[in-house]
DNA sequence: AAACGTTTGTGCACGTTTTCACAAAGCCAG
DNA sequence: CTGGCTTTGTGAAAACGTGCACAAACGTTT
């Protein structure tokens, strides 16, 4: 009676890199290749070896020594043990610039996450059709969420009514949260929360340029001293 | 002679969370509060005040005890750590659906990242304006970027073309690099890359679906067994 | 000027993530 | 079926990030 099931935890931080992984390998499928090893596939993600092969640990044994591992088994592997053996289908909360922009991208649905529906609060957005789907009232979204039994919502509102969005996103019923707004939202114990904030990402390369401007200018500051080596200049290890 | 300036390294993770404090700090500013403590800081970015007071130490010591943080000077500290001093033009690669978009958003150009140039290497896109800016073509880029001296790019082309651009990009001189595709590009050493990926994001929250479905099933077996304590059924801690 | 309540700044312990390094396991050639 | 080559899977160490807890510092009140 044993239930030798999954219940594993995978560790985070290699939560987020399966779907890079997965998505590699998916690729290498297409174009014919049929086995992998830890080592090209750390290089084509970007990561260390030992890193690959740790993460792929979590899901279980599945590679052969001296070998590598099954493309194909891998990509059905990753693909169970992220959920992804079933469609996902969306949420958008706002029908604006972004939400449409999001509800007519075919990569969306392409991944397994198709746009189950849109409401947005605004009376002259309701009745239009994006991406072949046809924006509601806010006041909707529960029949939206338990017509197609959906679970993950995306907030694309402005960020004045991201809480707005995230509570009735929970009150219908959705249990897990993207977030293109840059507000924080506050959500009940056991809500995921994702977010995506672009002025985030472009601050912390600023921080970076930053540096790189300072430390050059240190370099040249120790250069005028005589202390610079020539041939090391600093340029700060960030990719 | 002893150059007492900055030079203090901030951790990756303290780097990612000013921007969120910045933001927070600057609406609490609009809306009159002078002063702050961590406490009240942290609730709103929906962090552990203990956790705010370390970064905000790795700025310098700005805050006075008994009382918190004034408000002005640490946004100017933070915006000042972070290099937001000044503007930081970016320039965008692929003008389709996401480049347009971006260009046409407001919230980019008011953080202080206005687009200061969109390359496209599709002669029909080539010409348009969108959000006030010519698309020139990708031949031109070296000019679009050393005019107005930018060095952030910002990759929207399809995945296939992202190495194309970024190769593009580096060789143009910009040295940070934001990607929204899903391809994974490979730079020089001292290049450093942002990553934006949708698909990435919501397998996240796949994953975390799943567990909570797959948890679900497990307290209904431990119920059938007796073993579920009523009033504790289970729900992943995960937001 | 002392006593008091508040809040910062940080040492320390703890948890998580990364990396190293190598035995175990597989394949293949002879 | 043995030996050599390759590559996995994983302990253990190192690096990094988080959160507790408290002394030090400040404003206020008496
Ligand atoms: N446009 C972009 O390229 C872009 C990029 C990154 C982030 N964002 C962020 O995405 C969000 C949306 O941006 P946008 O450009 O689409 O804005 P937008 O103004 O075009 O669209 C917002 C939509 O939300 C609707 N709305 C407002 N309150 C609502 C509520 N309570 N419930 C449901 N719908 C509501 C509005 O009617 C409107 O249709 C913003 O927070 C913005 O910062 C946008
Ligand atoms: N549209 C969205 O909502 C959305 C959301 C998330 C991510 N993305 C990602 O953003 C990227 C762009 O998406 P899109 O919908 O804008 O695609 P798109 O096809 O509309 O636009 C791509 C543009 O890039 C140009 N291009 C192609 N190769 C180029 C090159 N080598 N150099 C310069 N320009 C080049 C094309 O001419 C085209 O104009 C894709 O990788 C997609 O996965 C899009």
């Amino acid at each position: 009676m044993a239930a030798q099931r999954s219940r594993r935890r995978i560790p985070e931080a290699t939560v987020a890199r399966l779907p890079v992984y997965l998505r590699i390998l998916g690729e290498q499928f297409e174009i014919g290749v049929a086995n992998i090893s830890s080592e090209e596939l750390a290089e084509l993600a970007g990561v260390n070896a030992a890193k690959v092969r740790k993460d792929l640990s979590y899901l279980g044994s599945y590679g052969t020594r001296g070998v590598g591992y099954d493309v194909e088994f891998l990509v059905y592997q990753i693909r169970r043990e992220l959920g992804l053996t079933h469609d996902w289908p969306v949420v958008i909360v706002g029908a604006g610039n972004l939400g449409q922009a999001l509800a007519g991208y075919n990569g969306f649905g392409d991944r397994g996450f198709p746009v189950g529906g849109i409401v947005d609060i605004d009376d002259s957005k309701v009745g239009s059709v994006v991406g072949g789907v046809r924006v509601r009232h806010l006041d909707e979204i529960k029949q939206v969420v338990q017509a197609r039994n959906i679970s993950i919502g995306v907030i694309a509102t402005p960020g004045a009514a991201a809480q707005d969005a995230a509570d009735s996103l929970v009150a219908a019923g959705v249990t897990s949260i993207l977030n293109f707004t840059p507000t924080v939202i506050n959500v009940p114990h056991g809500i995921s929360v994702g977010k995506v904030d672009l002025a985030v990402e472009l601050q912390i390369l600023a921080y970076h340029e930053q540096r790189r401007a300072n430390a050059a200018q240190g370099s040249v500051m120790q250069s005028l001293s005589g202390l610079l080596i020539p041939g090391e200049s600093r340029r700060g290890a960030s990719a």
